[in-house]
RNA sequence: GCCAAGAUAGCUUAGCGGCGAAGCGGUGGACUGCAGAUCCAUUACACGGGAGUUCAAAUCUCUCUCUUGGCUCCA
């Protein structure tokens, strides 16, 4: 199993920790609007790691974090008048109905920042106690200057940072320094109580917190959008090596942007597509195939037309999977003889070859692809072997496990609630009587009706 | 300005030293009253330009052109 780790800038061969473990954690989202495709994207292909790896026989233990006290969210609650931690609560709910919709079910733990503090707090103090942050008269900060290696995952240049950086708190030592505690600055904001007053966590503290609390100083893989790397993981980093000289990420895995009509999302450029937004158009299924027919380290432009050849693609493999399924005679035998018959044997290699290769779900797919090309004739003529029919179905399985995309169910897009399906069911009736009338012209016209209503009937 | 990523058939996406691959699309056919779906067959003048290294380069080096991203919060 090789990962690309994004400090050295190459495919590493994983070695975990500790045997047969595998601690993960990513950087979850802000909790203050819906989240977005990017999000989904982001997510959609940690979920597709945690799988593979525990379905390769690693217990993994995955915590996402979720910022529910940040800048952000105060201003949102300021504009709506509400209170932060209600604006908070809200998405955070929202975020989770997303993760569900998008069958992103591998997340263990989903940590809260507010749960943290007395974390977050104990944490700062032991690295002002080691000198890598000082007091200032509205918060703690991190001394960047004591940190050799700030900037080293980034490739960046901490002196170039001056010119650009925004200088916005004048008695910080040196403008690249980031806050770690926020001291109050309105009464509106919500605030806990610290050994320098009344305050909030800055956002880098609370992922280390969150990692040290449940795994200690050293872990296994960190995740999270190309855009975490500068400045947050840097932070990370620091913080983590002013706590501890030992405390070691092995891997930082960065995940590529997915762009719309060319540019990175954001609202004002008026491209901002939620998750929800894009699931009344599109089926989940759909969108999953979409990530991870792109490797997940490249950047991807986010196309509606893009999906629905996705969704025409995994039709095909589903198509092949219902035939595997009529010629399995025989129920609930499950042989797990070996294979002989080639192309599944050679698509098992390429599809585990793949995604041993730095996740490389294109490639999986593709084998899929080439075993559906080489086999299906030999599939409609019977020629091959029973036990091989339930082997393929078991990789499918297995696929559809690991890929979170169940192949072997129909893609349906359109939820079908009992009072819809009657009608639908009537209509069909209607027509079916006209077409014996041979009253051609009105079934079709109720026919290409139905299609722009989104409904495909199939004669 | 600094730091990155990228340019592969009509479109999308892999490959990254030795038959250019997958999906979508296109074309022909089967099925159908027709369309779609499905199936079968088939297709393609695709590796941005130019040098170099090598027996061999889409793949390595240099160079040019172009695109995108980061350097402020951001998955």
């Amino acid at each position: 199993m090789k990962i690309y780790s994004t400090m050295s800038r190459k495919k590493e061969e994983l070695k975990v920790i500790s045997q047969n473990k595998v601690k993960l954690f990513v950087c979850g989202p802000t909790v203050y609007h819906d989240a977005h495709i990017g999000h989904g994207r982001t997510y959609i292909f940690f979920d597709v790691i945690k799988r593979y790896l525990k379905f390769i026989g690693y217990s993994v233990f995955y915590i996402q974090n979720i910022t529910d006290i940040d800048d952000k969210i105060i201003k949102k609650a300021e504009l709506s008048k509400s209170e932060p931690n209600d604006i908070a609560k809200i998405f955070e709910k929202r975020y989770l109905e997303d993760m569900y919709l998008l069958n992103v079910t591998s997340v263990n733990k989903y940590a809260r920042t507010t749960d943290y503090i007395d974390e977050i707090i104990n944490q700062i103090e032991r690295i002002m106690a080691r000198g890598f942050a000082y007091e200032t008269s509205d918060g703690i900060y991190f001394d960047v200057k004591k940190f050799k290696d700030y900037g080293k995952l980034s490739n960046v240049d901490i002196k170039e940072l001056e010119n650009h950086r925004e200088i916005e708190e004048v008695n910080k030592k040196n403008p690249q320094d980031f806050v770690l505690w926020k001291k109050r600055r309105s009464s509106s904001e919500p605030v806990w109580d610290s050994p320098w007053g009344k305050g909030r966590p800055g956002w880098h503290i609370e992922d280390t917190a969150i990692t040290e609390y449940y795994f200690g100083n050293q872990y296994d893989i960190h995740g999270g959008g190309l855009d975490l790397m500068f400045p947050h993981h840097e932070a990370e980093i620091a913080q983590l090596k002013a706590i501890n000289d030992k405390a070691i990420v092995n891997y930082w895995m960065h995940t590529g942007f997915l762009n719309v009509s060319g540019f990175k999302m954001s609202k004002s450029l008026n491209n901002f597509v939620t998750i929800r937004d894009l699931l009344k158009e599109v089926s989940t299924q759909s969108f999953r195939f979409f990530v991870i027919s792109s490797h997940y380290r490249s950047h991807v432009e986010f196309s509606k037309e893009d999906i629905v050849k996705c969704e025409k693609a995994l039709r095909r493999i589903k198509n092949f999977t219902k035939i595997l399924n009529e010629r399995n005679i025989y129920e609930n035998i499950k042989p797990k003889e070996d294979i002989v018959y080639e192309p599944l044997k050679k698509c098992r290699e390429e599809f585990f070859k793949g995604m041993n290769d730095d996740f490389n779900t294109p490639v999986a797919l593709s084998a899929i692809f080439s075993f559906i090309n080489d086999s299906k004739k030999d599939l409609i003529d019977d020629k091959i072997p029973m036990s091989d029919i339930i082997n393929a179905l078991i990789f499918f399985d297995e696929a559809s496990i690991i890929l979170g995309i169940d192949f072997n169910s129909e893609l349906d897009i359109y939820k079908k609630d009992s009072c819809s399906e009657d009608l639908l069911n009537l209509i069909n009736d209607v027509r079916k009587k006209l077409r014996e009338d041979k009253n051609y012209e009105l079934s079709d016209e109720i026919r290409d009706k139905l299609h722009d209503l989104g409904i495909d009937i199939n004669d």
